[in-house]
DNA sequence: AATGAATGAGGTTTCATTCAT
DNA sequence: TATGAATGAAACCTCATTCAT
């Protein structure tokens, strides 16, 4: 490798961090005040840069946020790898873990995903991430129900991907109840009984 | 009655019906545009008003879109006082006919209700109009599955606060990927799914 | 007089008094507030009257000011007329007696004074009427030490109108602080000081 | 000196010239227009500056008048600081030399002047650089009387400081008739007359 | 690449005044 | 004459974005 090269490279990952500070600034400035009631220039100084430099990454506000979505998803998309749904024994239990670590990563990033809900509507780009985000969750259910009704352990008398759409509906509306609007639920109650209506909903047996 | 009375009549029943005016405009402007990206200054002139005359009567157009969800309010209310859910001879009838009904309302107002979630977070007014509007809902789910708990139809082992919500949860969250975000699904199917999985996760039977 | 006179008459006097109704009002309301950070629209719930009533009367709020200085100037030439300065016998006590009707007539229009002066700068009109207020005290007092210079009681190397009102704008500006301002003077005192120093400056006698 | 160093400084300077250019329109408008009849948006464009840049420095009409007001106290505190009401031989040129310069100074800000004493009744801070602004004439004059009595110069049956006040009050309301509504007073008959009561009032010979 | 002062379009808000009843 | 809701010009203010350094 050239010097030249090795400056370039430097260059570049130098550009990739500080892009990456950004980010992360944005991420902490969106979950604490929301995106409408926070302001573009609070998110540099978060970063310990200016103003102008943002614009060298960055052309607006909804492009950074469409930014943090992304590495929201990536993160999202990284535990459903961890922690597969269909790889464990019983369906009651891959049930219970999907629906325990939903609940942990929407708490995490509660404001986001609101404010994505909200975003979406009039952006295509975040558009676009939200329904990878969903889809991380509703297309892997969709495959399962799939399997079970097959087996024959879960009713076929219903669409999968309706179901499995309607039933991660209930859970990711139950999670932003509870971790944005402080809804006073507890949570272990509330991931046994969003796993006993889920699995029952599929006729999965729950014992 | 005297003459100084009729007038103040007549001045009190106009100034209801301008405001009256005013939240219709906003109703449609907010549902049109969203609650973000309309301006206040759009209101008016729908109702054939002009600027000024807004702020005879609202402070902001927070305080203008509360009065569209008391508005909103009001006909749900209204609709759910005419279909009760627990009158109905069959369990699984009354769940259909109610996700029927919310499906439906939801179609009307699908913009309001999701700014509506929006902008609870900020504002504590609207917060609370939100909370009497799940609670429209919510508690007569509640307590039909408490009755039809004790009865023996529906399983008791779920707290039935925590499943009537969850279960209006996901009902409310279909309806808003249906008719916020348009997703392709089919009403009929929809409902029947929802009815399925509603009435099967309290072990209601359905057939 | 024939009926219709009376009945003229008693609508003029019915006009006049519901003119005089708002004057009131609006003095009461420009010396609570000021004149700039009042509301026209405060001052007709004052006379018990609506703000379309104002405009049968006055044409814009500075003209009713000027209304509220004309009757401020009626009773401070009442009380020149009263208590002239230059019957007296002694200069000294002229002096004296003017000077304590000026505080206290002041006192009743301390926030009215003040604003006069700064309107005047920008109303024709209202200049007219604080040069008039102005008049009602300078060119008695400039008569009186003409008079005191004739009979040998006053200096005579100075003007009698300079002299006149510099003096006059010494207890003016004093009233202002007093009563504007709450500077912590006392009222006595404050007489009594302004008295030696005014009668020392002309040359008269104060003992 | 590092980089960084030197472009804060660079950065703390301009930022200083702006703010400013800005002190100095506002001077400028509010001397021409007056506070009440100007208007915020004529600073900036008379400062070559744009109506968000106004905003970058000051967040009212009210604090950047405050701001001209300190810059005018400044100036009127190093006159007197040049000119030494007390170290001249006579008393009588000293209080000459003191109405001069009054009145000279006067001129410059007329408009500011007597906009201050309007803003100083709804405006605590403006009150307080109103009170430094008199205090610059007031306490050194005090400080003078009281030197003179007890030389025997000056009468001692009267309170340094309501005498102090009450003369420069005197002067300062000409001051204000003569600049402000440009009574037809001669500036040098003035400053003699105004010599003469005030000396004359104090007991200070004035040949 | 980083800086942060400057920008100004885009909105909100006030309140003296009008006018239909 | 009295009313008071309606008006809209004229201000105010914010903040995402630009740009000279």
């Amino acid at each position: 490798m050239s010097t030249a090269e090795k400056t370039a490279d430097r260059s570049a990952s130098k550009k990739a961090r500080t892009r990456q500070r950004l980010v992360d600034a944005a991420r902490t400035v969106f979950n604490a005040d929301g995106f409408y009631d926070s302001k573009l220039s609070d998110i540099p100084p978060e970063a310990g840069l200016s103003t102008g430099t943002f614009y060298n990454y960055f052309t607006s506000k909804e492009e950074i946020f469409q930014a943090v979505m992304v590495d929201v998803l990536a993160e999202l998309q990284e535990i459903r790898t961890e922690r597969n749904i269909a790889t464990r024994r019983r369906p009651v239990d891959s049930i219970r873990e999907a629906n325990r670590t939903y609940l942990q990563g929407y708490r995490r990033n509660a404001r986001l995903m609101a404010d994505c809900n909200a975003l979406a509507r009039m952006n295509p780009a975040i558009r676009e991430i939200k329904d990878q985000i969903d889809s991380v969750f509703e297309t892997r259910l969709a495959t399962a129900i799939r399997r079970w009704q097959q087996q024959g352990i879960a009713i076929n008398d219903v669409d999968p991907l309706y179901a499995a759409n309607a039933l991660a509906y209930m859970v990711d509306r139950f999670a932003n109840e509870f971790y944005v609007f402080g809804k006073p639920y507890e949570q272990e109650q509330a991931i046994d009984t969003l796993t006993k209506l889920w699995a029952r909903a599929l006729g999965v047996p729950t014992d």
